[in-house]
This record gives C-alpha cells, sequence and structure tokens, in this order.
DNA sequence: CTGAAAGCGCTAACAT
DNA sequence: ATGTTAGCGCTTTCAG
C-alpha cells in the first residue's frame, strides 16, 4: 500500500492541510514545514492519489477521445496532436476506438462520462445529429465533421469539405481530364462524405459536366474499399475512352483504388489519374506521389483540444463555436497534365 | 450536477447499498425493489462515478499504455489490439506518447501511478533496465523489448528479433546477394535495435562473411532517418559493384531508405534489394512491395494486455514472465534471385 | 501562518 | 432481504 498525505503529515509533524497546500501551493507554506514535507515525501516515495483528488474537487483533467480507427494514419495523426497538445495543459487523455460503430461510440461516450472526464473530443463521429445534440454535463469537440446549429455544449473543428472537393472538379477540368469516378465514402452515416460529394459533383454541375460523365460508387473510407471500388469500375467502365480521373477522398482508399489499378498493369496517372482526400504523412511516399486535398491533422487536433480545454478551464459554453480550416489541394503525380500526353 | 447513488436511492425509496448491489449484482435484490431501483435511475440519467468507486475499491480498470510515437502504424496497430482485448475484459486505457524522450516516459510512469491504473504496458520502452527493473506497485508487462531476468512483477512480450533478423542473413546470401548495409537503429537505446543487429551480423559471420562486406550505419527508426541513410550509403559506395542489400530493420524506415534510392533513379530490387523489418499493413503496398519480417502487432498487443490483466485479476505476480512470439519472413518484391538478373 | 474536520460518491462490513 | 454507516485519500472552509 502506497504512502498517503495522512503519512506524509505524520511523519512531517503538519496537518493534512499544510501538506495539500504546500503540494498545490494555494497558500503560503513556511520554509520550514515545506522543507519538512519534502523530505517526508521522499523518504515515503509519495505519489498524489489523483483519484481521490478527482473526487473532492471534480475535475479529472482528463479528456475523452474517441475515434473510429486509430490503425488509420489520418486519425493517428490527429491523436498525436491531441494527446500532445493536452499534454501542455496538464491534461490527459483516455483513448477510444469505435471501429466504426454507433452502438460503440455511444457506449463509448457513457463509459467517458462515468469515468468523468472532464471534456470529449469525438472524432468524426457516427452519431446522429440528434444523439450528438443532446448535452451531456462535459463539453465536447466535434472533428472533421461539418459543423450543425446546436444550443449544446458543442464545438466543432473541421476542413472546409466542399471546397476542398469542389476545387478538385476545378483541377480536373482545367487539367483536361473529361471522365470522372467519385468513390464516396459512407454517405449515409458520415456526413463530411456527403460534404465531399456535393462539393465535387456540385462543381462539376457548375462548370457544365453532365452528370453522365461522373459515377459515383459508395464504399468506405478505407484501403480495401478504395480496391474493390477500383476493380468495380475497371470492369465496368473502358478506362482507354476517354481521360479519366478517380477522386477518392481519403488518401488510405486512393491508395487502394492505385493498387487495384497496379495489378491491371495500368499505369497511374497515364492510364488513369486518382486523386485523394487527407494528405496524410505517407501519401507523399506513393508511387506516384498522390495529389490530394490537405486535411490539416496538425490543427485539427490541436484546435480540438484548444477548445475543450478552454470551455473546461473558463466555464465558457461552446454552444455552436466553428472552426473551419482551409483544406488546399496539393498537386503531385498522380495526376497530370492531358495537354502533355 | 449529476445524479448520485443517494438521489436514486431517495427517488426509489431504498438504501444507497441496495442501490449499489444492484448495480454490481453483488447480493440479491427483490424485483420489485429493483424496478423500482431501475426507474429512478432513468428518471434521473444517473450514471455511476467511476471515480468514488475506484477510490473505494482501489480498482480503476485503467491500463496505462506507452508507446513512443502513435502515428507510426507500428505502434499504432499494437495500440489498436490492446484497446480491443482490454474492452473485452471491460478495462480502458489511458494512452501516451513518449516522443521517443526518456524523461517523458520516467515522467509519464509516474503519472499513471498517480492516476491510479491496476496496470501498465510499455511498448518500447526507452529506459535502462534498472530504472525498469524497480518495481513500482502495479504489473507492468514491456512490449517488443527483449526481456532480462527480474524480480519485479514485470512481464514480457516480444517477437524474436534475433532469429528474426538472422534468417535475413540466410535469405540473402542464399539468394545471391553479397554486399551488404545495416541501416541499425538507435543501437545506443533500444536493445531491439541491438538485437537485431546482432542477429543481422551475427548470423553473416556465421556463414564465413567478411565484416568489410557489411556496412553498419546508425539511426533512428524512422522514415527520414532510412531516407539520409540511404543517402550516405549511396554517396559513399558505388552500388554498381556487386549485388548490393541494405538491410533497415523497420519498415518505416525501409520505406524512407527505398524513397531516396528513388530519387537517385535506382531500381529497387533490381539496383539494390531492400528488406524491412516489422510488416506493417502497407509493407504490401509499397513499390515495390516490400520483404520484411513479420513482428506480429496482433499477437504482440493481446499478449501484453492479457498478461497484465491476469496479474491484477488474479494478483499473479508476473517477475519475468515472457512471452516470445515468431518474425517470419515474408518474402515479397523489393528482394530478388540475383541468379535471375 | 497552520490545524481540525467535513464531505466528494461510492462500497462493504455489520446489523437487523 | 435490506438498511446503517464508516471510510477510501484528498481539498478546503472555518477557526484559531
Amino acid at each position: 500500500m502506497s504512502a498517503t498525505i495522512k503519512d506524509v503529515a505524520k511523519l512531517a509533524g503538519v496537518s493534512t492541510a499544510t501538506v495539500s497546500h504546500f503540494i498545490t501551493k494555494k497558500r503560503y507554506v513556511s520554509d520550514e514545514l515545506g522543507q519538512r514535507i519534502d523530505e517526508a515525501m521522499k523518504a515515503l516515495g509519495y505519489k498524489p492519489n489523483t483519484i481521490a483528488r478527482s473526487l473532492k474537487i471534480k475535475r479529472s483533467y482528463i479528456i475523452g477521445v474517441v475515434v473510429p480507427s486509430i490503425s488509420n494514419p489520418f486519425f493517428a495523426e490527429i491523436v498525436e496532436q491531441i494527446q500532445k497538445i493536452a499534454g501542455k495543459y496538464a491534461y490527459r487523455i483516455m483513448l477510444y476506438n469505435s471501429n466504426n460503430d454507433v452502438a460503440a461510440e455511444k457506449r463509448i461516450m457513457d463509459s467517458f462520462l462515468s469515468a468523468g472526464v472532464d471534456g470529449i473530443i469525438d472524432v468524426a463521429p457516427l452519431q446522429t445529429q440528434a444523439q450528438l445534440d443532446k448535452s451531456c454535463g462535459v463539453p465536447v469537440v466535434i472533428t472533421d465533421r461539418p459543423p450543425f446549429e446546436t444550443k449544446a455544449n458543442i464545438g466543432f473543428v473541421c476542413a472546409d469539405n466542399y471546397k476542398g472537393a469542389a476545387q478538385v472538379a476545378d483541377f480536373l477540368i482545367s487539367h483536361g481530364y473529361d471522365r470522372f469516378a467519385y468513390f464516396a465514402g459512407p454517405v449515409d452515416r458520415v456526413p463530411n462524405a456527403r460534404e465531399r460529394l456535393n462539393g465535387f459533383t456540385g462543381r462539376l454541375a457548375e462548370l457544365g459536366i453532365e452528370k453522365e460523365l461522373c459515377q459515383v460508387y459508395c464504399g468506405e473510407y478505407s484501403f480495401d474499399s478504395g480496391y474493390e471500388t477500383m476493380q468495380k469500375l475497371l470492369d465496368k467502365e473502358d478506362i482507354t475512352q476517354g481521360n479519366w480521373a478517380v477522386f477518392a477522398p481519403s488518401d488510405i482508399m486512393a491508395w487502394g483504388a492505385m493498387e487495384a489499378a497496379k495489378t491491371q498493369s495500368l499505369k497511374v496517372p497515364r492510364d488513369i489519374a486518382i486523386v485523394g482526400f487527407d494528405n496524410i504523412f505517407y501519401s507523399n511516399y506513393l508511387y506516384p506521389a498522390l495529389t490530394t486535398v490537405e486535411n490539416p491533422t496538425k490543427e485539427l487536433g490541436q484546435k480540438s483540444v484548444e477548445l475543450v480545454i478552454q470551455a473546461i478551464d473558463k466555464h465558457e459554453l461552446l454552444s455552436g463555436r466553428k472552426v473551419i480550416l482551409d483544406a488546399p489541394l496539393i498537386e503531385r503525380n498522380s495526376t497530370f497534365l492531358h495537354s502533355q500526353k
């Protein structure tokens, strides 16, 4: 059994109040007593019991973080940043994978509340707006999902997915592409996926491209889904007719698509162009390097923690605060100017 | 302020003991009272306060997990598995990145102890044996690092790094390679790095290969380090003389090495072969697909949690328990038979 | 400047 | 079968 504040107090010959105040620096303690307390703590190897402290002050200094899948580098990058910044503010994080399971996501939220977290960061949540909207007592920040109006204590941090996707349409058109496939994410469940879909097809329409020229396939934001969807496309379409470009709005999915194309001896971008979304670290080192849209993980993570912590520390309500970040296009080698063909 | 067990008891017209027992199912509660308690809980939106519970029972059901870097897919895969299995046993995890900083790693351990975790999984720790060896009150499992003898409550889960690396020597020799570069990890700080180095160079020696034929470079287990080290090698050596193979004992590092080779218009494996270590998911999709050694993340994660939880739940001492996993070679396209040249 | 003591929300003897 | 209550380790008001 490890030493408690009582043991320290006794050994130092002072009251527990004094020890507590000495540790938290909340009131002056004379040098002499401080000295004795210090020695006593060292002698006993005393470690303050955060649980007892939390119970008393009703603050755990823990932020709950849910992500769909930590093994997806996009989320891993966000989590890494959250952890880093949270540490600077002396907060810890409790991490959960929802595995893209809505029920799991809800259980996790409850578990967080029970665990007494001071705030929650929900990355790319699958829950419906109504589910998210009911306030849960602690501030929550929703990351990487388009904001909605709410009176609840919820903030949003997100890149501009609509614009991000729309600019891809501009880019592809101006580079001479005239046949398109859009590998939609889970449009039914993930609002971001809709946003991107609308951005891309909407802009295409504005540019006067007929609907039939852009095939839309629904899948998941995963390597495997990208792989399979590309196979479907190639089964169905004769890629040699026209200048084809595939927009797979997740780098990991685009990577899968690229691999599928390779197995059919297709060259990217010679035979077919591929564009991703997220700009994860590795996209720059694929073969060919992936043209993509930056989804700024560092800022996403940083803003998210800052928002929750601000809400926690200053008792500010987040109610609908939004941070919308830029999502610029990153041009690399998986697309090129067709006029150079 | 959310409802407490007292509120529930009052509303249901029972004692707090009954509510507590009803929740934990530790003693029989009549159907009628159970019914009323259930209703009261729902009406109040009651969520048990885990912190208070932990304080009382001296168990948090939290496992602390430290990894060098969560954005490294190898560690992400391990963490994902740890989280998954821990969940099955109703344990939560508290995650920390040490960023390859020994001081941070030690702070984190202390922080875990203060936070009252029931056990710790330390993945690829940088601390010295002596630092790790002093028991800290809770069971700790050290993952992905060779075991050492200890009386402390420490268990080990690790792949056979020596053999894993040694078989690469066998493989390369039998495939006709005759010039080698070994991109060592941080040999000074990471025991695994030493293990692999010894495995590779040791076997080479056993096979009668002269020392001068294998260059050893020290670096880090990172993409950038692989990249830079390859540049150094190419600056120094004329790769066209002999059949060169590079062993970068971390896939991420091997990937970096591969990219550096490409920038010099070198073809892998035609001009130079590359072998990695870890077999992360993405290695199969590099160009060319990476020949590597399997470092079984799933098993590593799973065994680690199972070991800690066993120690926690059954009060068994781990003292030196070891789980050593196989590290088989995965042959892909970044190496080939030179006789076919 | 320091100490005594109440109480955070829960569990588990002990009592009935 | 259920209730009463002490106490987990800490913070903080109130008193001195």
